[in-house]
DNA sequence: TTGAATGTCATACAATTGTATGATTTAATG
DNA sequence: CATTAAATCATACAATTGTATGACATTCAA
């Protein structure tokens, strides 16, 4: 760890070994997450020696920071967030956020070959990089479908029943790659093809909609109509 | 392990020993999971020896294994899995299966205070037991599911759209579980006391119903209206 | 070409963890 | 009470893994 040379590296060999590790990194980190990667198995795979890791990251933590930061930096670059144009209607919108959401989860192809699944075990087992990702991706992504899901709502629209809608959408999404396991044990393989995600998504957008068409007319669970007696004020007694 | 007295305990201190030891593993394993449960913890919780879980289940696995099975059988022996009675309405049915859900996986004071979690981690990370699981417990709780599904597409139901309806429903409520940091960080925590559960359950219920009214009337996603040439049988070749 | 900076390598170290074992203590039995 | 089987204990062992280091090799500039 004596120089670390993050920046500037002086010789050739250098930038060379460098980015070997960083991407031998990203995709064991992709495929198995952050604990079940062994730095000797990225070493292996980038043709570099053991104490590499120590010498140009300082240690896995920052190894692995690194490789998630370019993996996301890249993702968004090549296929930017999608967002509800002034005149997308609200059904538009929610079929390109669906489908962008799972192309980036489900698909084995996707616009950038790691990213989805590096976000994906960020999501399942959280470092402390999860703040810069949710800063970077995450959130936006998130506010997206919020602004997506409030034109939905139209007048209905409140923050807790925009959040709650926003939680059905994002969960029954994020359900298909989180449980793969189950879903092929019960005979249900989740999709890897562009032509079955649409098709998934399509039918996540009707169901999503009419749920939130009839949320709308009916917010009953959120806000009670005649709320009754708020229960010796419930909210920070 | 020369004898492992998983049955007929010679002595009074082998039952006590053992049953400490069980209940401690269940607390640790609920917890924390397999992987990042050591044995010393454990043994140490139990006030036992590191060599006692050797000497009475022979490893950690078969530990775990015991644990969660014991778990499971007394969480359904005190609330079995919801079943669709002759007169239930499907909404009714529904109501009853995502509170089921969402009681075993969010409540903090659920029938069984850790089969839940136990539950949850091993679908989470599945070890050689999710069989098992699946069998006893998951398979017949997606099955009620399933028939409630079914109940509510009337004429319209058909495997696939049945499938793909259950889980949307699965999906949103496992969401809640499976992604409590980053609805922690969206400002969005999970209810885990009761009222504020059956209230989400409702609102999901709504949700749901209307989605899968909607799916019903235009299937269109999952089977074309008009099928065109059956693809070469596609069922069983 | 030469020397100094720098990349590479084999190796070591410490910590963690599941498992196994032989000695010792304890309790049940005749 | 004595005997014996069983439970408990301290301890050891092997494997894994992240990290650090000092020797060696290589490249580049003067």
């Amino acid at each position: 760890m004596s120089t670390m040379p993050s920046r500037q590296p002086k010789r050739k060999d250098a930038i060379r070994t460098r980015a070997a590790l960083l991407a031998a990194a990203t995709e064991c980190f992709a495929r198995q997450g952050y604990e079940a990667t062994n730095i000797r198995a990225v070493c292996a795979k980038a043709g570099a020696n053991l104490g590499a890791v120590s010498h140009y990251f300082g240690n896995k933590e920052r190894l692995y920071r690194e490789a998630l930061v370019l993996a996301h930096r890249e993702l968004v670059a090549r296929e930017p967030v999608p967002q509800m144009g002034a005149g997308d209607s609200p059904r538009r919108a929610l079929r390109n956020w669906v489908r962008y959401l799972l192309r980036i989860f489900l698909l084995r192809r996707a616009a950038h070959p790691y990213a989805g699944r590096l976000i994906a075990w960020e999501l399942r087992d959280p470092t402390p990089a999860l703040d810069d990702l949710i800063a970077e991706v995450l959130g936006p992504v998130r506010q997206a479908l919020n602004q997506i899901v409030a034109a939905a709502l139209g007048d209905a629209d409140e923050p807790e029943l925009r959040a709650r809608c926003a939680n059905f959408v994002h969960g029954i999404c994020v359900f298909h790659d989180q449980n793969r396991e189950l879903l092929q044990r019960f005979g249900h393989p989740v999709p890897d093809r562009e032509e079955e995600l649409v098709v998934l998504a399509d039918t996540i957008v009707e169901f999503a909609m009419a749920g939130i068409k009839r949320l709308r007319t009916q917010p009953s669970a959120t806000s009670p109509r005649r709320r009754k007696t708020t229960r010796s004020r419930p909210s920070r007694g």
